[in-house]
DNA sequence: CGCGGGTTTGATGATGCTCAAGCCCGGTGG
DNA sequence: CCACCGGGCTTGAGCATCATCAAACCCGCG
């Protein structure tokens, strides 16, 4: 799966082969079943995870001890709980495969030896952490803005298909909002 | 006000001081007043702000046509519409001080200049949007997990002495409550 | 001193949750 | 091949949270 790492990284920054290929030795591949666990609250997080096929998602147990989807992660994106991650303290997220996938992973300290070894890819880190930044400034935007039924709308038209990817429970989760008051938008919907 | 910018570079990055002091030369100081707007919507947004003294707030207006708070931005903080920054489109959101305030600014002409000649300054951005990323995780989990009661006490443990600095509406918007039930709130904790 | 922005108070009502029950459907074991 | 799970989705009743609107109030500033 690096190619899928290879091209992504070409699509940002300008990088020799010759480089390029140092670079992709750092980072390790691993295929998940679904359901299976990446990352426990508690536990420190290890990696950073690069999502080169399938759906990764972050959640927590909230105060009703039911699990909060905070993110979903797809082909190309990156995820790791960036606080436990960079600290290396215990974790406040689980991280969960929501289908089989294939990840690349990279340790802390790979990657800081990656980064000192090869400076130009500070510059790729830079810019795929500018871009979370724009799009939560986007997200928490959407957020304030609409109602939950609205959310709802809004986030099909923006991920058309993916919504079939995932049960509409996790979906619901994620929306912040009961699957029960899901179901009701929906059938909604169809009237 | 660069020594403020300077102190938070060099705790962040390893850098000398010569190179340093030619990396302040691109960025340009700017007093800004009470209530002075340095961003409005549909405007592109042209520069990146780091708040050395003060305080500044993002906000946009919501579809009930109210000035919704989705961020402040206090001293060491850095503050920009990144989506319309990086991509020089109309930007989404006002940027707007909050209490009259001392910026550094930088255009994005300048800032990738500056990452050319001074590649080590890639670093300090990765660095600094990497704990935003980080930042925004822990403030999306809050947002899922609290009320919005329950909220505004977090907020206030967590930032003490900067309630007093800002008027309350301005901190109900942020929390994403009436002005009407933050009162009600506050009411009832003295009882 | 008066004006006006900000805060408080209270009544009313919408949004979206909780709980409980039933349903649908794909998988599993007999 | 069928019967019976059991997880996920749906439906509905009742309820909590928080918004809206209107009015009064407070107080700092011009």
């Amino acid at each position: 799966m690096p190619e899928i790492l290879k091209a992504h990284i070409q699509k940002l920054i300008e990088i020799d082969e010759e480089e390029l290929s140092s670079v992709l030795s750092y980072f390790h591949p691993l295929e998940v079943k679904k359901k299976q666990n990446l990352l426990t609250e508690d536990q420190t997080c290890q990696f950073n995870y690069f999502v080169a096929n399938g759906c990764l998602r972050m959640f927590f147990i909230n105060r009703k001890d039911q699990e909060q989807t905070v993110q979903f992660a797809i082909e190309n994106w990156w995820l790791s709980d960036y606080t436990s991650f960079s600290t290396q303290k215990p974790a406040g997220f689980y991280i969960q495969a929501v289908e089989a996938s294939s990840l690349l992973t990279i340790s802390l300290l790979k990657q800081e030896e990656l980064l000192k070894q090869h400076p130009v890819m500070e510059r790729y880190f830079r810019l795929i952490h500018q871009r979370v930044h724009a799009a939560s400034q986007f997200r928490i935007k959407m957020r304030y803005d609409l109602s939950r039924e609205d959310l709802y709308h809004d986030f099909i038209k923006r991920h058309p298909g993916f919504v079939q990817r995932i049960p509409q429970y996790l979906l619901a989760s994620y929306l912040g909002f009961s699957a029960e008051y899901l179901s009701e938008i929906r059938s909604k919907k169809r009237s």
